[in-house]
DNA sequence: GACTCAATACCAACCGGTTGGTATGTATCA
DNA sequence: TGATACATACCAACCGGTTGGTATTGAGTC
């Protein structure tokens, strides 16, 4: 039996990513999260040396579970390059479900609170979006390639992907449902959609 | 002179508007707010009756600032709908300007902390971005009606068009740079040219 | 296979400082 | 005189972090 029961780390770490979307790195404590993950302080500092090294290995851990979800989605496999964007969309808008605390971005909430404060943190989150971000670049790159589009990069394209699933998010978050962050993800696709239909028109 | 020196109160709000942009809600606290205002605690719970209900009136106090920034703007007299939002758009753009603190929005930054938390914080955060989104909507729906654009609604477009700024501002904290922001006005931009200028090529 | 040793993982109790909030007093002004 | 606008002093709970200690593990040695 490989699969031991999680470590106290690794509960430390779930237990903060699902304390800090609900409630915000600044608004949770160092305690509330030794009860959750059912572990004293001591523990807590033996494996964090302050609760901005949590911060960070937290937003570590959110990149690779994050990571996890993506990497075996079964648009990679089309041939098309502007399917594969939309297949990931559509794949996103999917994972949308419950309430806000349950489909939205540790990185991007733990970002807005500490970006001014916390240069580690800050750049934890940093390179969880970006690195996500990267693993579009590819399918948009092609994409550029096969339909002449001009006047932007597939970083940026990329990046600006990111931007509107964040932005959903807040507006759901600020409404409590889920609807305006689909709606914002279909304003996506529809504008991906005019971007590398442009090409074909003319 | 009708210009006093600004209440104690305004001093708090405007402190508040500072200190939240920068640090965010949870990570404010109410003697930092007095010491940047000049005034002491009971002056504070005076003027408010708990943090909770500043942070409802610095919801407030931006929805008013903002709407004074916006509703006096040059492009509101253009005749042309679409050309009156591109304005707005450009005007957005250039406002980004110094560090993320000075540019982002304090509803989109609270609202993410306390969405799940505070109902009254997240409710004034929601009418200041829905408010701002809705002085939006006429011309939104002129162009609509103008260009013969379906499958979407004036409110819809409003919306994502703050979703779109919102994500930019995330987007900015976590590079600490306002480059992403205004990368990702420009898509927004050129989704909208694409999407009223639809109708026009055929 | 028993014995040592050092590292690892964890715990209960505690620390000084800070938190949001209150109780009470006072000066100003209509 | 009563309401408004503050200031001073204070509180219990909680904050991030430290302390000194123990139980468990695995590698090295004979």
């Amino acid at each position: 039996m490989p699969t031991d029961a999680p470590s106290a780390r690794d509960r430390l770490l779930d237990a903060a990513v699902a304390r800090v979307r609900q409630q915000g790195f600044g608004s949770t404590s160092v305690d509330t999260l030794c009860a959750d993950a059912g572990v004293t302080k001591g523990a807590f500092f033996h494996h964090f040396r302050s609760k901005e090294a949590l911060g960070v290995a937290a937003a570590d851990h959110w990149s690779r579970t994050t990571a996890a979800v993506f990497s075996g989605g079964a648009w990679h496999a089309d041939p098309d390059p502007v399917a594969r964007i939309l297949g990931y969309i559509d794949f996103r808008r999917d994972l949308i479900q419950g309430t806000p605390a349950d489909f939205t971005c540790l990185a991007g909430t733990m970002v807005q609170e500490v970006h001014a404060t916390s240069p580690a943190i800050r750049e934890a989150c940093r390179r969880s979006i970006h690195g996500h971000a990267e693993t579009l670049e590819a399918d948009f790159a092609a994409a550029i390639a096969a339909h002449g589009v001009i006047g932007t990069t597939a970083a940026s394209l990329a990046l600006h992907t990111q931007a509107v699933l964040q932005g959903g998010f807040i507006l759901s978050k600020a409404s409590g449902d889920a609807a305006p962050a689909i709606a914002s993800i279909a304003h996506l696709r529809r504008y991906l959609v005019l971007l590398f239909g442009e090409g074909d028109r003319r």
